[in-house]
DNA sequence: GGCACAGTGTCAGGCCACTGATATAACGTA
DNA sequence: TACGTTATATCAGTGGCCTGACACTGTGCC
Protein backbone atom coordinates (compact mmCIF):
# COMPACT_ATOMS: atom_id res chain seq x y z
CA UNK A 1 0.00 0.00 0.00
CA UNK A 2 0.62 3.22 0.25
CA UNK A 3 3.23 3.07 -2.67
CA UNK A 4 5.24 6.30 -2.45
CA UNK A 5 7.87 5.42 -4.61
CA UNK A 6 5.52 5.76 -7.60
CA UNK A 7 8.01 5.34 -10.38
CA UNK A 8 9.87 8.80 -11.76
CA UNK A 9 12.49 9.86 -9.24
CA UNK A 10 11.14 13.43 -9.54
CA UNK A 11 9.85 14.06 -6.27
CA UNK A 12 7.64 16.61 -8.25
CA UNK A 13 3.34 15.55 -8.39
CA UNK A 14 4.18 12.73 -10.92
CA UNK A 15 1.17 11.77 -11.32
CA UNK A 16 0.66 8.07 -9.47
CA UNK A 17 -0.93 10.23 -6.50
CA UNK A 18 -1.87 13.24 -8.28
CA UNK A 19 -3.38 15.53 -5.93
CA UNK A 20 -3.97 14.03 -2.64
CA UNK A 21 -0.88 12.90 -0.71
CA UNK A 22 0.42 15.99 -1.69
CA UNK A 23 -1.48 18.13 0.21
CA UNK A 24 -0.47 19.74 3.44
CA UNK A 25 -3.68 19.27 4.98
CA UNK A 26 -3.44 15.35 4.42
CA UNK A 27 -0.57 15.09 6.10
CA UNK A 28 -2.38 17.02 9.44
CA UNK A 29 -5.29 14.55 9.12
CA UNK A 30 -3.32 11.54 8.65
CA UNK A 31 -1.04 12.79 12.11
CA UNK A 32 -4.77 13.27 13.91
CA UNK A 33 -6.24 9.75 12.41
CA UNK A 34 -3.17 7.96 13.90
CA UNK A 35 -3.38 10.00 17.55
CA UNK A 36 -7.52 9.64 18.10
CA UNK A 37 -6.87 5.81 16.42
CA UNK A 38 -4.60 5.35 19.50
CA UNK A 39 -6.18 6.80 21.96
CA UNK A 40 -9.31 5.00 21.10
CA UNK A 41 -7.55 1.68 21.14
CA UNK A 42 -5.64 2.14 24.78
CA UNK A 43 -8.69 3.79 26.08
CA UNK A 44 -11.00 0.85 25.23
CA UNK A 45 -9.62 -1.14 27.80
CA UNK A 46 -11.47 1.32 30.61
CA UNK A 47 -14.73 1.12 27.88
CA UNK A 48 -14.23 4.93 27.35
CA UNK A 49 -14.37 6.65 23.94
CA UNK A 50 -11.91 9.88 23.75
CA UNK A 51 -14.69 12.63 23.78
CA UNK A 52 -15.50 10.75 27.26
CA UNK A 53 -12.50 11.02 28.43
CA UNK A 54 -11.61 14.31 27.40
CA UNK A 55 -14.76 15.53 29.51
CA UNK A 56 -13.77 13.88 32.39
CA UNK A 57 -10.44 15.12 32.05
CA UNK A 58 -11.59 18.67 32.19
CA UNK A 59 -13.83 18.01 34.65
CA UNK A 60 -11.26 16.63 36.97
CA UNK A 61 -9.10 19.45 36.35
CA UNK A 62 -12.48 21.69 38.20
CA UNK A 63 -12.37 21.64 41.79
CA UNK A 64 -15.78 23.14 41.70
CA UNK A 65 -17.72 20.80 38.88
CA UNK A 66 -19.05 22.46 35.54
CA UNK A 67 -22.21 23.16 33.15
CA UNK A 68 -22.54 21.22 30.30
CA UNK A 69 -22.20 24.40 28.68
CA UNK A 70 -18.98 25.10 30.22
CA UNK A 71 -18.30 21.80 29.10
CA UNK A 72 -18.40 22.20 25.92
CA UNK A 73 -16.54 25.22 25.11
CA UNK A 74 -13.69 23.31 27.07
CA UNK A 75 -13.57 20.63 24.19
CA UNK A 76 -14.66 22.52 21.70
CA UNK A 77 -18.03 20.84 20.80
CA UNK A 78 -21.40 21.97 20.68
CA UNK A 79 -23.71 21.75 23.96
CA UNK A 80 -25.56 19.13 22.08
CA UNK A 81 -22.81 17.05 21.44
CA UNK A 82 -22.01 17.49 24.77
CA UNK A 83 -24.98 16.26 26.10
CA UNK A 84 -24.99 13.04 24.76
CA UNK A 85 -21.59 12.75 26.05
CA UNK A 86 -22.78 13.26 29.57
CA UNK A 87 -25.61 11.21 29.64
CA UNK A 88 -23.38 8.64 28.34
CA UNK A 89 -21.08 9.42 31.55
CA UNK A 90 -24.12 9.79 34.05
CA UNK A 91 -25.47 6.13 32.99
CA UNK A 92 -21.94 4.97 33.61
CA UNK A 93 -22.11 6.28 37.16
CA UNK A 94 -18.66 7.87 36.60
CA UNK A 95 -20.55 11.64 37.01
CA UNK A 96 -23.47 12.78 38.52
CA UNK A 97 -25.46 16.13 37.57
CA UNK A 98 -27.08 18.45 40.28
CA UNK A 99 -29.11 21.43 39.71
CA UNK A 100 -27.31 24.61 40.40
CA UNK A 101 -27.41 26.77 43.19
CA UNK A 102 -27.73 29.99 41.38
CA UNK A 103 -29.12 28.90 38.25
CA UNK A 104 -32.12 26.56 38.39
CA UNK A 105 -31.62 25.77 34.69
CA UNK A 106 -27.98 24.75 34.84
CA UNK A 107 -26.86 21.38 35.15
CA UNK A 108 -23.70 20.97 37.13
CA UNK A 109 -21.79 17.75 36.77
CA UNK A 110 -19.32 16.77 38.78
CA UNK A 111 -17.45 13.42 39.13
CA UNK A 112 -18.32 10.28 41.21
CA UNK A 113 -15.69 8.30 43.53
CA UNK A 114 -16.06 5.88 40.52
CA UNK A 115 -15.10 8.52 38.13
CA UNK A 116 -11.84 9.99 39.58
CA UNK A 117 -10.80 6.52 40.05
CA UNK A 118 -11.28 5.62 36.23
CA UNK A 119 -10.31 9.21 35.29
CA UNK A 120 -6.87 8.56 36.68
CA UNK A 121 -6.11 5.43 35.27
CA UNK A 122 -7.61 6.25 31.47
CA UNK A 123 -5.56 9.53 31.80
CA UNK A 124 -2.56 7.17 32.33
CA UNK A 125 -3.01 5.34 29.43
CA UNK A 126 -3.77 8.66 27.55
CA UNK A 127 -0.33 9.92 28.49
CA UNK A 128 1.54 6.68 27.49
CA UNK A 129 0.27 7.55 23.86
CA UNK A 130 1.19 11.26 23.96
CA UNK A 131 4.61 10.09 25.14
CA UNK A 132 5.72 8.25 22.06
CA UNK A 133 4.67 11.19 20.17
CA UNK A 134 6.94 13.13 22.36
CA UNK A 135 9.69 10.52 22.14
CA UNK A 136 10.04 10.46 18.07
CA UNK A 137 11.11 14.15 18.71
CA UNK A 138 13.67 16.40 20.23
CA UNK A 139 11.91 19.54 22.24
CA UNK A 140 13.56 21.78 19.40
CA UNK A 141 11.67 20.06 16.88
CA UNK A 142 8.62 19.92 19.32
CA UNK A 143 8.29 23.34 19.99
CA UNK A 144 8.63 23.65 15.90
CA UNK A 145 6.02 21.36 14.98
CA UNK A 146 3.70 23.35 17.90
CA UNK A 147 4.94 26.57 16.36
CA UNK A 148 3.96 25.62 12.59
CA UNK A 149 0.86 24.32 13.66
CA UNK A 150 -0.21 26.94 15.69
CA UNK A 151 0.22 29.25 12.41
CA UNK A 152 -1.52 26.60 10.28
CA UNK A 153 -4.79 26.88 12.71
CA UNK A 154 -4.38 30.64 12.75
CA UNK A 155 -4.49 30.93 8.99
CA UNK A 156 -7.10 28.81 8.96
CA UNK A 157 -9.54 30.40 11.48
CA UNK A 158 -8.27 34.22 10.54
CA UNK A 159 -9.61 34.90 6.97
CA UNK A 160 -13.09 34.45 8.74
CA UNK A 161 -15.59 36.18 6.19
CA UNK A 162 -18.64 36.22 8.72
CA UNK A 163 -18.00 37.09 12.32
CA UNK A 164 -20.45 34.20 13.35
CA UNK A 165 -17.80 32.53 15.38
CA UNK A 166 -18.84 34.33 18.19
CA UNK A 167 -21.95 32.89 18.50
CA UNK A 168 -20.74 29.40 17.92
CA UNK A 169 -18.58 29.81 20.73
CA UNK A 170 -19.62 32.45 22.98
CA UNK A 171 -17.77 34.10 25.78
CA UNK A 172 -18.18 33.16 29.80
CA UNK A 173 -20.91 34.27 31.42
CA UNK A 174 -18.49 36.02 34.14
CA UNK B 1 -14.11 30.81 36.62
CA UNK B 2 -10.98 30.72 34.17
CA UNK B 3 -9.40 33.27 36.32
CA UNK B 4 -6.98 29.94 37.53
CA UNK B 5 -5.14 33.16 39.26
CA UNK B 6 -2.36 31.23 37.75
CA UNK B 7 0.00 34.04 38.80
CA UNK B 8 2.94 32.89 36.98
CA UNK B 9 4.38 34.88 34.33
CA UNK B 10 4.62 33.08 31.22
CA UNK B 11 2.97 34.81 28.94
CA UNK B 12 0.93 31.89 27.28
CA UNK B 13 -2.96 31.97 27.82
CA UNK B 14 -3.08 32.07 31.15
CA UNK B 15 -6.68 30.50 31.31
CA UNK B 16 -5.69 27.46 29.95
CA UNK B 17 -5.82 24.32 32.30
CA UNK B 18 -2.78 22.60 33.38
CA UNK B 19 -2.62 19.63 31.48
CA UNK B 20 -4.38 19.96 27.76
CA UNK B 21 -3.52 22.80 25.99
CA UNK B 22 0.45 22.18 26.46
CA UNK B 23 0.24 18.52 25.14
CA UNK B 24 1.38 18.25 21.75
CA UNK B 25 -1.45 16.05 20.50
CA UNK B 26 -3.89 18.93 21.01
CA UNK B 27 -2.48 21.38 18.92
CA UNK B 28 -2.51 18.76 16.16
CA UNK B 29 -6.07 18.09 16.87
CA UNK B 30 -6.95 21.80 16.84
CA UNK B 31 -5.30 21.90 13.12
CA UNK B 32 -7.26 19.32 11.83
CA UNK B 33 -10.58 20.68 13.47
CA UNK B 34 -9.64 24.05 11.90
CA UNK B 35 -8.86 22.37 8.90
CA UNK B 36 -12.26 20.17 8.33
CA UNK B 37 -14.18 23.04 9.87
CA UNK B 38 -13.66 25.54 7.03
CA UNK B 39 -13.55 22.71 4.39
CA UNK B 40 -16.97 21.28 6.04
CA UNK B 41 -18.41 25.77 5.45
CA UNK B 42 -17.21 25.85 2.19
CA UNK B 43 -18.74 22.37 0.62
CA UNK B 44 -21.76 23.12 2.78
CA UNK B 45 -22.53 25.77 -0.60
CA UNK B 46 -22.31 23.10 -2.74
CA UNK B 47 -23.90 20.34 -0.39
CA UNK B 48 -21.15 18.13 -0.28
CA UNK B 49 -19.98 17.20 3.05
CA UNK B 50 -15.82 16.61 3.34
CA UNK B 51 -16.33 12.64 3.22
CA UNK B 52 -17.95 12.79 0.44
CA UNK B 53 -16.35 15.08 -0.99
CA UNK B 54 -13.20 12.82 -0.78
CA UNK B 55 -14.78 10.27 -2.61
CA UNK B 56 -15.90 12.29 -5.14
CA UNK B 57 -12.22 13.43 -5.89
CA UNK B 58 -10.49 9.95 -5.74
CA UNK B 59 -13.48 8.66 -7.93
CA UNK B 60 -12.61 11.62 -10.45
CA UNK B 61 -8.62 11.13 -10.63
CA UNK B 62 -9.26 6.53 -11.58
CA UNK B 63 -10.35 6.36 -14.95
CA UNK B 64 -11.66 2.78 -14.57
CA UNK B 65 -13.84 3.13 -11.55
CA UNK B 66 -13.76 2.17 -8.36
CA UNK B 67 -15.11 -0.36 -5.89
CA UNK B 68 -16.06 0.21 -2.92
CA UNK B 69 -13.89 -1.30 -0.77
CA UNK B 70 -10.91 0.65 -3.20
CA UNK B 71 -12.80 3.24 -2.00
CA UNK B 72 -12.64 2.64 1.65
CA UNK B 73 -9.16 1.75 1.43
CA UNK B 74 -8.17 5.02 -0.38
CA UNK B 75 -10.19 7.10 2.05
CA UNK B 76 -8.90 5.28 4.85
CA UNK B 77 -12.09 4.74 6.22
CA UNK B 78 -13.90 0.53 6.59
CA UNK B 79 -15.64 -0.29 4.05
CA UNK B 80 -19.17 0.05 6.07
CA UNK B 81 -18.57 3.57 6.17
CA UNK B 82 -17.95 3.91 2.58
CA UNK B 83 -21.42 1.90 2.04
CA UNK B 84 -23.27 4.99 3.88
CA UNK B 85 -21.34 7.41 2.02
CA UNK B 86 -21.79 5.62 -1.45
CA UNK B 87 -25.58 5.52 -0.84
CA UNK B 88 -25.81 9.05 -0.25
CA UNK B 89 -23.72 9.74 -3.19
CA UNK B 90 -25.78 7.44 -5.71
CA UNK B 91 -29.00 9.05 -3.89
CA UNK B 92 -27.62 12.47 -5.20
CA UNK B 93 -26.87 10.91 -8.93
CA UNK B 94 -23.44 11.91 -8.51
CA UNK B 95 -22.44 7.81 -9.07
CA UNK B 96 -23.73 5.08 -10.10
CA UNK B 97 -22.69 1.73 -9.19
CA UNK B 98 -22.79 -1.77 -11.60
CA UNK B 99 -22.24 -4.80 -11.07
CA UNK B 100 -18.38 -5.59 -12.59
CA UNK B 101 -17.84 -7.73 -15.37
CA UNK B 102 -15.15 -9.85 -13.80
CA UNK B 103 -16.67 -9.95 -10.42
CA UNK B 104 -20.53 -10.66 -10.18
CA UNK B 105 -19.76 -9.30 -6.62
CA UNK B 106 -18.49 -5.94 -6.91
CA UNK B 107 -20.44 -3.25 -7.39
CA UNK B 108 -17.88 -0.52 -9.65
CA UNK B 109 -18.29 2.96 -9.02
CA UNK B 110 -18.08 5.49 -11.73
CA UNK B 111 -18.57 9.47 -11.58
CA UNK B 112 -22.24 10.99 -13.49
CA UNK B 113 -22.02 13.92 -15.60
CA UNK B 114 -23.24 16.49 -13.20
CA UNK B 115 -20.62 14.22 -10.36
CA UNK B 116 -17.99 15.26 -12.64
CA UNK B 117 -18.65 18.82 -13.05
CA UNK B 118 -19.80 19.65 -8.94
CA UNK B 119 -16.13 16.90 -8.05
CA UNK B 120 -14.37 19.99 -10.36
CA UNK B 121 -16.46 23.03 -8.48
CA UNK B 122 -16.13 20.81 -4.81
CA UNK B 123 -12.61 20.86 -5.88
CA UNK B 124 -12.06 24.42 -6.21
CA UNK B 125 -13.37 25.33 -3.18
CA UNK B 126 -11.31 23.08 -0.98
CA UNK B 127 -8.38 23.99 -2.94
CA UNK B 128 -8.89 27.53 -1.63
CA UNK B 129 -8.75 26.28 2.04
CA UNK B 130 -5.76 24.20 1.40
CA UNK B 131 -3.88 27.26 -0.45
CA UNK B 132 -4.75 29.54 2.28
CA UNK B 133 -2.74 27.18 4.74
CA UNK B 134 0.05 27.09 2.47
CA UNK B 135 0.44 30.97 2.50
CA UNK B 136 0.66 31.08 5.97
CA UNK B 137 4.01 29.28 5.06
CA UNK B 138 7.10 29.50 2.98
CA UNK B 139 7.83 26.34 1.43
CA UNK B 140 10.59 25.08 3.69
CA UNK B 141 8.50 25.36 6.15
CA UNK B 142 5.75 23.48 4.50
CA UNK B 143 8.33 21.12 4.05
CA UNK B 144 9.46 21.38 7.77
CA UNK B 145 5.87 20.53 9.15
CA UNK B 146 5.28 17.74 6.54
CA UNK B 147 7.90 16.34 7.91
CA UNK B 148 7.46 16.34 11.07
CA UNK B 149 4.06 15.39 11.14
CA UNK B 150 5.14 12.25 8.76
CA UNK B 151 7.59 11.27 11.61
CA UNK B 152 4.88 11.29 14.48
CA UNK B 153 2.61 9.87 12.24
CA UNK B 154 4.78 6.51 12.05
CA UNK B 155 5.66 7.25 15.98
CA UNK B 156 2.21 6.81 16.98
CA UNK B 157 1.92 3.65 14.25
CA UNK B 158 4.76 1.59 14.76
CA UNK B 159 4.62 0.70 18.29
CA UNK B 160 2.05 -1.83 17.16
CA UNK B 161 1.73 -4.33 19.61
CA UNK B 162 -0.64 -6.41 17.67
CA UNK B 163 0.13 -7.14 13.33
CA UNK B 164 -3.67 -7.15 13.27
CA UNK B 165 -3.54 -3.71 11.30
CA UNK B 166 -3.16 -5.50 8.19
CA UNK B 167 -6.62 -7.34 8.84
CA UNK B 168 -8.11 -3.84 8.64
CA UNK B 169 -6.08 -2.51 5.43
CA UNK B 170 -5.82 -5.68 3.39
CA UNK B 171 -3.56 -5.49 0.30
CA UNK B 172 -5.23 -4.89 -2.79
CA UNK B 173 -6.36 -8.19 -4.95
CA UNK B 174 -4.41 -7.21 -7.77
C1' DG C 1 -45.11 45.16 35.31
C1' DG C 2 -43.81 43.84 30.56
C1' DC C 3 -40.40 42.67 27.22
C1' DA C 4 -36.25 41.69 24.60
C1' DC C 5 -31.95 39.26 25.08
C1' DA C 6 -28.31 36.17 26.44
C1' DG C 7 -27.35 31.79 28.39
C1' DT C 8 -28.60 26.97 29.13
C1' DG C 9 -30.50 22.36 28.24
C1' DT C 10 -32.70 19.26 25.30
C1' DC C 11 -35.18 16.92 21.30
C1' DA C 12 -35.22 15.71 16.34
C1' DG C 13 -32.96 14.63 12.18
C1' DG C 14 -28.94 13.60 9.49
C1' DC C 15 -24.13 12.14 8.47
C1' DC C 16 -19.98 9.78 9.56
C1' DA C 17 -17.30 6.23 11.88
C1' DC C 18 -16.60 2.19 14.29
C1' DT C 19 -17.45 -3.03 15.76
C1' DG C 20 -19.76 -7.28 14.96
C1' DA C 21 -22.18 -10.34 12.20
C1' DT C 22 -24.06 -12.23 7.85
C1' DA C 23 -24.18 -13.43 2.97
C1' DT C 24 -22.17 -14.03 -1.43
C1' DA C 25 -18.50 -14.64 -5.10
C1' DA C 26 -14.16 -16.21 -6.82
C1' DC C 27 -10.00 -18.86 -6.11
C1' DG C 28 -7.07 -22.24 -4.15
C1' DT C 29 -6.09 -27.00 -2.86
C1' DA C 30 -6.88 -31.61 -1.49
C1' DT D 1 -16.21 -32.25 -5.98
C1' DA D 2 -15.87 -30.38 -1.42
C1' DC D 3 -13.73 -27.23 1.57
C1' DG D 4 -11.39 -23.32 3.34
C1' DT D 5 -9.60 -18.80 2.42
C1' DT D 6 -9.92 -14.23 0.70
C1' DA D 7 -12.39 -10.32 -0.76
C1' DT D 8 -16.59 -8.08 -1.18
C1' DA D 9 -21.03 -5.86 0.21
C1' DT D 10 -24.35 -5.02 3.45
C1' DC D 11 -27.30 -4.90 7.88
C1' DA D 12 -27.64 -3.81 12.85
C1' DG D 13 -26.21 -1.23 16.69
C1' DT D 14 -23.56 2.38 19.21
C1' DG D 15 -21.44 6.80 19.60
C1' DG D 16 -20.05 11.33 18.29
C1' DC D 17 -20.90 15.57 15.90
C1' DC D 18 -23.44 18.71 13.51
C1' DT D 19 -27.70 22.04 12.34
C1' DG D 20 -32.23 23.53 13.43
C1' DA D 21 -35.73 24.18 16.60
C1' DC D 22 -37.91 24.77 21.07
C1' DA D 23 -38.43 25.76 26.06
C1' DC D 24 -36.90 27.72 30.20
C1' DT D 25 -34.16 30.88 33.48
C1' DG D 26 -32.18 35.08 34.70
C1' DT D 27 -30.98 39.97 33.75
C1' DG D 28 -31.57 44.47 32.17
C1' DC D 29 -34.16 47.93 30.03
C1' DC D 30 -38.44 50.40 28.97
Amino acid sequence: MTDTSSGSGTDGPAQAPPDLHDRLGHAIKRAEQALIGEKTRVLRTVDLTVPQYVALLVLQQSTTGLSGAQLARACMVTPQTMTTVLANLEHKGLITRETSSVHRKVLVATLTRSGRTLTRKADTLARAVEQRLADALDTTEQAQLRHLLERSTAALRDTDPTPARAARHPEEPR
